[in-house]
DNA sequence: AATGAATGAGGATTCATTCAT
DNA sequence: GATGAATGAATCCTCATTCAT
């Protein structure tokens, strides 16, 4: 009942090939077998080592570009929709944990196009958030004495820092990280007494 | 007694060249053409491709500890020693970014017992540092309804991804960053009524 | 009885690309592309990859072998005859352009027993030829203190090496350059003073 | 005593290996089994396989252009220069036979670039001879009833054709048969009577 | 007749490291 | 201390061909 069980093998045997032990240390040998599939049916799907890679990406920046639209389409009220979304990326990057590490460690891996592609991407996540940050504070929401780049930073820090540190196997859920550290997040920028 | 000796026209090749386009993307034979030496030369000062990563990590480890112990040992109060301890890691990791980019792309390159070596000593920073906040906890400055694993991850955060994003030719100075930033965390951790 | 069969389809796009890029730089799945059916559909038709490059020398060399043996056929003087035969090899050689550029280049990829197959009908033109220039030898036509090899190597160098230098669009048409170039041979090979 | 036995060594296997199979056919495994060298040390003296390629040409063209030059500048009558120049090119083509024989089949082979560098320096060849013609033409000695390109390509055509047929156990020895094509080709071009 | 996924052997190239000089 | 030629294992990728459907 498998749509393309040859692709699907081998995005998963690479994803946790790349993530333990890096992509530049794993052969595309070890991937396919691995996948349990010839190096000949691989490449049947995959142009280069390099597609593994944006494959692997391509999955998890469209499942959050898609979430982050779905939110502010909803129309809530800005710190509602701004909560929203810090809970849905950190909930989303600890889904696609493994996703993450190898992202953070490989982008620069990538073929010039595809990484400006990536690059492209991410940055368009980026400048919604922004956005969205920007708004806020037109309505008095959050600080104004700390430039709104740092703000931003702040936050997608966070999200970067996850695959480091979280393990599904440690003392919080999900949802517990998720909640946590969306609180600290908006705690540090919100607007008050002496922050613009 | 040499000024530029042979090792560090290297070391400063390899930080450039594995900053600019990875560590596993980078040939020795790049490193020493870039350093205007031979290979040969350059097996006489390091042992392997290995070594000069490490070396790398080696001076900014040895630094930002070396400063961490000297902050601690001021003796001053916690709210004071913690901020301190802040801005430093933030304005060393920007005196170093280059080797922060390498470092955060690259550990897991590393052969196994060096990569250990390097975890042990970040473990040991990372363990001061949540010393201090837990005593800062036992004071009642800091909340305690965040577990704190989360909350110094929620630092380290900032530290890791500083080379992502900060460019000294962008328009924050680092004193500005490491400012603005540690205001950002101490705020969101701070206690106060309903933070336990 | 369709104009345009696949066979045909698959041929043409053959000869295109193995006279642009040379027949071991071009890979059946260009070939299948540029003429736009499916692989399966083109090893139904052909048995191998070879099939496709003998094919396009057998269209050739069983055009201009019949229109030798045609020439031939008329009975006309020896002078008469050669003439005809010099001038409809060039003529039907630069008609097959292409497939005189893939041909020269490529028969030693061929395997073995086609290649065999094409040198005997090639050599049975170059005997053809050679008898001919024999009979005119005999009638004090044509020189005889130059081996009767190299006078033949000397003509069959001229058509070789069309596809080198000749193109449609230059300065001279295809029956220009054959009256042009049987006229210099002839010239060359006369009987004369001094020339047995 | 030999200066760089390794470099000589790889080209004369390779060499010999492609005009027997070809340049596509023969594998760099091949050419360093049969030069007796390891393939990291061809890899140090050469590129890539297209250098070796390139390496053969580059022999062969630097020879026959610097015989070239040196004949031109003896300053000759015309006909002396050219009877010269032709005799030489191809006992030097006979010289070069197998370098010849794959040039002409593999120069297509070559990357974009070497292939026009290639081109650059056949064509300079060519044109002095063409303009050796040219004068001669001038100073009534030849014909110009038919183009000088078509003149030009008659003869280049003969060095063309060489490594098909020539043998060096034929009956004709090397200098017999440059002298033989030469008295073909000039007889071919001479001036007379209704050619110009 | 036709499809196109899968095979599997082979090919060119790279590179960290060694070692005789 | 320093050289750079040589090693040899590993790597990514290509491709003609087959075959179940």
């Amino acid at each position: 009942m498998k749509q393309t069980s040859v692709a699907d093998d081998v995005l998963r045997a690479a994803l946790g090939l790349f993530a333990a032990q890096g992509y530049a240390n794993t052969s595309v040998q070890q991937v396919v077998e691995q996948a349990g599939v010839t190096k000949g049916a691989m490449y049947h799907y995959f142009q280069s080592k390099d597609d593994l890679l944006f494959a692997i990406y391509d999955r998890m920046l469209t499942l959050q570009t898609d979430h982050l639209d779905a939110i502010v389409a909803r129309g809530e009220p800005i710190e509602v929709t701004l909560r929203a979304v810090c809970v849905d990326v950190i909930e989303t990057s600890i889904d696609f944990l493994l996703e993450g590490t190898v992202f953070f460690r490989s982008v620069h891996m990538l073929s010039q196009p595809r990484q400006q592609e990536v690059t492209r991407r991410r940055r368009a996540y980026h400048d919604t958030f922004a956005g969205l940050v920007e708004k806020g504070q037109a309505e008095g929401l959050y600080r104004t004495d700390v430039p709104r780049g740092v703000l931003v930073a702040h936050f997608f820090a966070d999200v970067h820092y996850l695959p480091t540190w979280f393990s599904p196997e440690g003392p919080e859920t999900k949802e517990q990280v998720a909640a946590q550290l969306t609180e600290l997040f908006l705690t540090g920028i919100a607007a008050g007494p002496g922050r613009g």
